[in-house]
DNA sequence: AAGGGAGTCAACCGCTCGTCC
DNA sequence: TGGACGAGCGGTTGACTCCCT
């Protein structure tokens, strides 16, 4: 039997642990993810603060559907990298800004459900069934198996969040609607709020050695250059030739 | 209108890698 | 050199939403 920490909360985020996070990493940037979450005052692990960072907070990230330049891209470089070595999910991320190694992950595996069925329905009726998706016709078919077992987990789920998800709608075209995150970054931004805020450890940190630097000015909310899509020249040269027919087709 | 299956996505887990002392 | 610790990654799970019947 494993004890858990005691009062470390798992379980969807709430808006307030969001801006609570947020708030932080304006503070002390994107490192030392269990000090963060020891003197924020959220009772989450290092770990879940920086997921929930690179996944969903961070201000850089594209939200809705992935466009057909960005499926093809992923597709394309699955194809290139993932028979070739371990597929590095992040490596593919970066190759899209705004886009996260998860949510590329979480779009690979559905993409591929889709095919296994594709072709098992096609393999049980001898019918050719014309393919939904334009964009694999270029891709080879990888050999992999996609079944998704569920297993009787132990629900560990945690009330009253969810707001978040649910304003994720998007229009009939697939650009999302105003978001909550949209929201939040306003309030990050508003000096008083942020001044209104009441957190448990922020005010240790008043209390102790810490600066509160007036308005969330930190190198790390400048995206233009220095981003988690920041490409190295190694790995530009393996790019540059999907890159440029990606952005010719665009 | 209701129910069930499929799709989507946030979040957790375990492992590996990198850095520092 | 090796151990400790932090960071990052891929795999997996499960809840929510959508869509079809």
């Amino acid at each position: 039997m494993v004890m858990e920490k005691e009062d470390t909360r798992k379980g969807p985020w709430t808006e307030q642990e969001d801006i609570q996070l947020v708030w932080f990493v304006g503070l002390f940037g994107e490192r030392r993810w269990d000090f963060l979450a020891k003197v924020s005052g959220l009772n989450r692990t290092g770990k879940s603060c920086r997921l929930r960072w690179v996944n969903y907070l961070h201000p850089g990230l594209k939200r809705g559907r992935m466009t057909p330049q960005e499926e093809h891209l992923v597709l394309e470089l699955h194809a290139k990298w993932g028979n070739r070595f371990v597929c590095r999910w992040s490596r593919i991320a970066r190759r899209l800004p705004g886009r996260t190694d998860n949510e590329i992950k979480n779009y690979w595996r559905t993409h591929m459900r889709k095919k296994a069925q594709e072709r098992k329905r096609s393999a049980s009726s001898p019918s050719p069934s014309s393919s939904s998706s334009n964009l694999s016709s270029s891709i080879s078919d990888p050999p992999l198996e996609v079944g998704v077992e569920k297993h009787e987990g132990d629900g560990a789920r945690v009330e009253g969040t969810s707001s978040l998800m649910t304003g994720l709608e998007e229009d009939g075209e697939g650009v999302p609607k105003s978001y909550p995150m949209e929201q939040i970054w306003n309030d990050i931004a508003t000096p008083e709020l942020v001044g209104d805020l009441s957190f448990e450890g922020y005010k240790d940190i008043e209390a102790g050695n810490f600066s509160c630097p007036a308005p969330v000015t930190s190198p790390m909310w400048d995206y233009s250059s220095d981003s988690l899509w920041k490409i190295d020249d190694e790995e530009y040269k393996m790019f540059a030739p999907i890159a440029d027919d990606t952005i010719r087709e665009s």
